[in-house]
This record gives structure tokens, sequence and C-alpha cells, in this order.
DNA sequence: TCTATTTTCGACAATTTTATCGGAAATAGA
DNA sequence: TCTATTTCCGATAAAATTGTCGAAAATAGA
């Protein structure tokens, strides 16, 4: 008889959660800038299912890097222009937040990932990273809010 | 003129630091099993670069799930079996350490990925999670091991 | 049996990530 | 100018991960 004793870590995600939170608040507040409206913070977290203040932050992280706008005061929100939907891709969030080293570096950790000198792991993981990178490089932020438009996909559950 | 503001995270790895000390050291007490040597923590810990009490908790770990042998006292140390090391499959060590999240979670968060109500970026991960899964399956503890023996790979930098 | 060695294990500490709170700053409208 | 609204931002707290310490348990050999 054997049976196998857990007791993995908890966050070992692809993305940290104020990475996750920050990509589906973009989607979302992107929803409805095409509709032309800003949505305020507690509309957000409403519809993504993350927490206020923390989102709040991670939103002005964003804002500071020029991915989407934001307004203080009556009618103010966060907001993003149609030129900002269409140029940024998923891998700009994605870099502010959690920077690139699920891209650039070794998957194993050494100091640096190196063709020459490689973990042992490099030749399975230099594929697996590069298509992943150019996946978040390809996609757009309009083309994720379109999928939530119409319904095909959905930020909370 | 405009700049990029870094505020990312620190941790946002592929795998955990544990899972990162776990793989690496299998793979080092592979190669020296390949000889027929017992090692000791001190010896792991200096080949591969992790802190010693940490690195011993994770091996304990590991040893508990049938992954490796350890024996206590004088002329003890962490020991392969020939026949784990040939069955057991890098998958197996991250999943005791960090869980099956990284190839079965949703990459967004939401509590299940499924295809019928799918995350914004479902499609542009399932395919990536596969062949991160696959590659975790398919490559065993001997052939890294026998990457290091040859001095193809390196485990610390 | 005694000693030296080495893993095991619980408690604890440090660091990082996640999350909350409260008030300042800005804005719109009255 | 005054008020209400909303983002911004620093301080702080909570939780998770990473890392350390010390002593118990097991083992080999004298
Ligand atoms: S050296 Fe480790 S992934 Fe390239
Ligand atoms: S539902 Fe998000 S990755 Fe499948």
């Amino acid at each position: 008889m054997s049976f196998v004793i857990f007791l993995a870590n908890q966050y070992p995600d692809m993305f940290s959660k104020a990475c996750e939170y920050g990509i589906k608040a973009m989607i979302y507040v992107a929803t409805q800038s095409l509709k032309g409206e800003r949505v305020k913070i507690g509309d957000i977290v409403e519809k993504v299912g993350s927490p206020e203040a923390f989102t709040a932050k991670i939103l002005g992280d964003l804002a500071k890097n020029g991915l989407i706008e934001s307004l203080k005061g009556p009618y103010g929100g966060f907001y993003i222009r149609p030129d900002q939907m269409e140029s940024t891709r998923i891998i700009q969030i994605v870099s502010v937040i959690d920077g690139d080293s699920i891209f650039l570096g070794c998957g194993l950790g050494l100091s640096e990932c190196n063709a020459q000198k490689p973990c042992p792991m490099h030749s399975k993981f230099v594929k697996i990273r590069s298509e992943l990178k150019n996946a978040l490089e390809s996609t757009t932020l309009l083309e994720l809010a379109n999928g939530i438009k119409s319904g095909q996909t959905i930020l909370v559950r």
C-alpha cells in the first residue's frame, strides 16, 4: 500500500495574484471603455472578484506605466483609450507586475539562462518559455476584451 | 520621453524556490547514486547552492513520498535506487512540492479551468500548459543525471 | 554500552506577497 | 467656495514562503 503525502505550496501559479488581478481588471476596464464608459474601482473589483485596495494599487502601477488612464473625482475612474487598447499586449501587463523572469529566467533558478552552460532542464524549457512569451506578446487587450463582450469568456467563477 | 517604472514582484518564477532546490538536489543525488554513493546534506547543498536546513526539509518530504531514500547515522545520507531513478519523472517532484496547479489550474486564477466557460486567456494557455506537463512527465531523473555526469549541464551558477 | 555522525522534526525568524486602513489630493458641480 | 466623489499613497497588518536553530532519533563502529 502506498499513498502520497501532500504538503504542496499554495501560490506556485503561472502568475502572481497581483498579476492575475491586474490582467482581469484591465480586461474589464477595456470592455467598458469600448462603450466609452469610465469605471470606478468598486465596480471593477465586483466584476473581477479581487480585493479593492489591492487592485487599486495595481491599477495605479499600470497607470504609471501608461497602460491605463485614471481620473480622480466625481465621474472619475479608470479608462483605456482606443489606441492603448489596441497597442497594449498582455506581456506588458505581466512585465510591469511580475517582471520578465518567467520568460527570460532559468527555470531552475540559475542566475542566468545560458545555452552554452545550461541547467539540466534548459532544453525542455526553452521552447515552452518562448511559446509563452510569444502568446503573451501576440495577444492584445482589445482581443481579450472582445471575448468578454461577446460572452465567450468570463472573468470570475 | 517615456520610461517604465519597475515594481515587479520578486519570486514569480516558473517554480517555487523549494521546488528548484528539490529538483536540483534530486539530480545531484542521482548522479552520485549512479556511482553507488550515498551523499550527505552538506555535500548536496554545496553542489546545488541551496540553504542547508531548508533543503534537508524538502528532501525529507520527497523521501516521505518515496522518491528518495534516506539513512541516518555515520555513512548515512541520501540515496536514489536505480529503479527509482528510472521511474521518477520530474513532474512527480514538482507535484509533491508545488502541487499541480501550474499544469491543471486556470492561468488567471479562476477556481477551475473549464473549456465550456473559459477565462479570456484559456485558449492561449491550454496548449502551453499541456506542453509543460508533457515535458515534465516525459523526462526522467536518470536522463537529467546523465546530463550532469557527462558535463553537458550544470546545477549552479 | 558509549561516542560520533547524520537525518528528522518542531519551533521560530526573516522576507516577500497579499491585503487593509485612513487620510491627502484632485475633480466636478452646486 | 463648499461639498461630494474618487483616485492616490503611505503606513500597517496578515498570510505565505523561505530560511535557521537546536535537540531528538537512528545508526555504525569502537
Ligand atoms: S539555463 Fe536553466 S532554463 Fe536555461
Ligand atoms: S479557464 Fe483560465 S486557463 Fe482555462
